[in-house]
DNA sequence: CTGTTAGCGCGTTCAG
DNA sequence: CTGAACGCGCTAACAG
């Protein structure tokens, strides 16, 4: 356990002038600087990094906070978050939402363990995270909106999304569609059904109420979901899925009951997860970029430390993404 | 950025005092630590956690070193990590092992920002891990074994799992055994090999050399084995592929190729992913219980910083699964 | 029993 | 190249 004080006592100088030298400070001339270096290999010196931050108040460290560390959060955000931090030389360190006020997230949120955070957990209270706010501490949020303006959030335009799904299939001269969404309480849920409902109306189509079901964004959820609709008897001629684990789920089910994608019926998802194009058919979707989402959100902190900005709120468009599960209506009145 | 010092200020009281009344030390009387807290609030004061890990000399915090954040680490793994951590109140924070040597990982390694690290990431330098081995701070191993005796390994027992899935193609009948391995340098894919040899030779079949394939432990892999293995003419009754990945993979080109499964052919695997009971037939495996490796590992950890522990290795038992991939062999003879 | 003083943990950095 | 202050909170020892 040597400090830089043994390493300093060992090289015969001063502890400034070994701190000096282990960070390659030039002013220190090159004999010293080598014994000091020497000392330090000797005595396998290790400097305390929690001294270093406390000292500097600051730690080049971003944290994210995910929901649960071992589930399947978003690998693409991630990857986003990672590039981007790194190009600055700032670290990342993970921690997940789980275990109450006492968890690593409320160390990361309030004690200064971290430059600045990343919000991707739902169970995570708002209170905490507004209490959360301080001057220089940036807080992106990616999962919800928050009613402060030291916030920022960076969000996917759910609404458009779902009006962009609805709206094609609607393109595609369908009538009878149905919703499969996710958990009702869920945000992102909310804005893709509103934009599903914005679209039929649009379109004056009437919402037909046993056409809605849930799903709760599971895979098993949307085959149940896709098995009640179809013994309803009344089955509708295309389907949109709030996720895309759902739409895979519902497309196992209608296909078991002898249906042909597309040309029965036409299904599309949101999401787009990797899986969509390897299915068959491959799935239609909207596709969010959650690299570009986590890309963005680690620029933003990047940004809001060094050259700092409003805490603006950036919405992020979703994208079309058409493959062969969706084709056009048949013509039931021909 | 109110600190102690302010907060004290502001209740009329020394610093330290403060202090006690903010840790709820019962030396304060009543009326004097509600000043405080309520000085606390008003001024919105939050500690420094860095500042308390500087003084306390530990953080109660365990770091876990993945190999890419953003990858699809072993999420039974980290559950177990968390479970067993979070009974002890211990926190867990994830990095990644990509960026070199001056991540976040080396910060965890070597800078005591944790008390100690769970390491499951093939691309760590072995160096790395050997330079920060130090008196009281425990390394858990997972992916790998490192020949210091400071350093725990927890690690499944592929040699017996190997042995496991070959004997039960054994028992099952057959005798024609191919093996798909994983990379020729993966030490869990050397092991099951070994243990694939000792089963053969346990038996006294003789081992075919062209029987002996590569699949890079992909499912693409999988699939090209099991294309040459069959171009070769002389098809094995029965085939163990090294991961599941590849079983999936082959499962897939000899389905293609009009063989019934398992009728005509037995395929087991080995790590029991998720999708291994979904395919079509299910896929028989070999499980290693990662869960338990997480649990154990986080376990092991807190002893060690707790009650102290000789550096000792672990090395967990494998178990069949047995679904429908594999069958008894045909009587060829008949 | 309540509150205070003072030193510590360890590295950084400014004035000399 | 060095001395000393500093970042911030914890805690032993002491005073009232």
């Amino acid at each position: 356990m040597a400090t830089i004080k043994d390493v300093a006592k060992l090289a015969g100088v001063a502890v400034s002038t070994a701190s000096y030298a282990l960070n390659h400070n030039s002013r220190v001339n090159a004999e010293t600087a080598k014994r000091v270096l020497e000392a330090a290999k000797t005595l396998n010196y290790q400097k305390n990094g929690i001294a270093r931050d406390l000292k500097r108040s600051k730690t080049e460290t971003i944290g994210i906070i995910v929901q649960d560390l071992s589930g399947p959060f978003y690998s693409e955000l991630m990857r986003g978050v990672q590039d981007t931090l790194l190009t600055h030389q700032y670290g990342l360190i993970a921690c997940s939402s789980i275990g109450g006020n006492v968890t690593t997230a409320s160390k990361f949120l309030q004690e200064r363990r971290v430059d600045g955070v990343i919000i991707l957990a739902e169970s995570l209270p708002d209170e905490l995270i507004l209490q959360s706010v301080r001057e220089d501490f940036p807080i992106i949020v990616l999962d919800r909106k928050l009613d402060s303006d030291s916030i920022i959030h960076v969000l996917v335009d759910n609404f458009s999304g779902g009006y962009q799904a609805t709206q094609h299939l609607i393109d595609l001269g369908h009538k009878d569609l149905a919703y499969i969404g996710g958990p009702s309480h869920n945000r992102d849920n909310q804005l893709r059904f509103e934009g599903y409902k914005q679209a039929l109306k649009d379109s004056c189509i009437t919402l037909h109420p046993s056409w809605i079901l849930q799903g709760q964004y599971t895979r098993e959820g949307g085959y149940s979901a896709a098995k009640i609709l179809m013994m309803q008897g009344n089955a509708p001629s295309a389907v949109f899925c709030a996720n895309d684990e759902m739409a895979v789920g519902a497309l196992k089910a209608f296909k078991e009951s002898g249906l042909h994608i597309p040309e029965d019926l036409s299904i599309i998802g949101f999401d787009d997860i990797e899986i969509s194009q390897y299915i068959s058919p491959p799935l239609s979707t909207v596709k969010q970029s959650n690299y570009e989402i986590g890309s963005l959100a680690a620029h933003l902190i990047y940004q809001a430390l060094n050259e700092g900005i409003e805490g603006k709120d950036y919405i992020l468009p979703t994208e079309l993404v058409l493959r062969k599960s969706t084709s056009a209506a048949k013509k039931m009145e021909a």
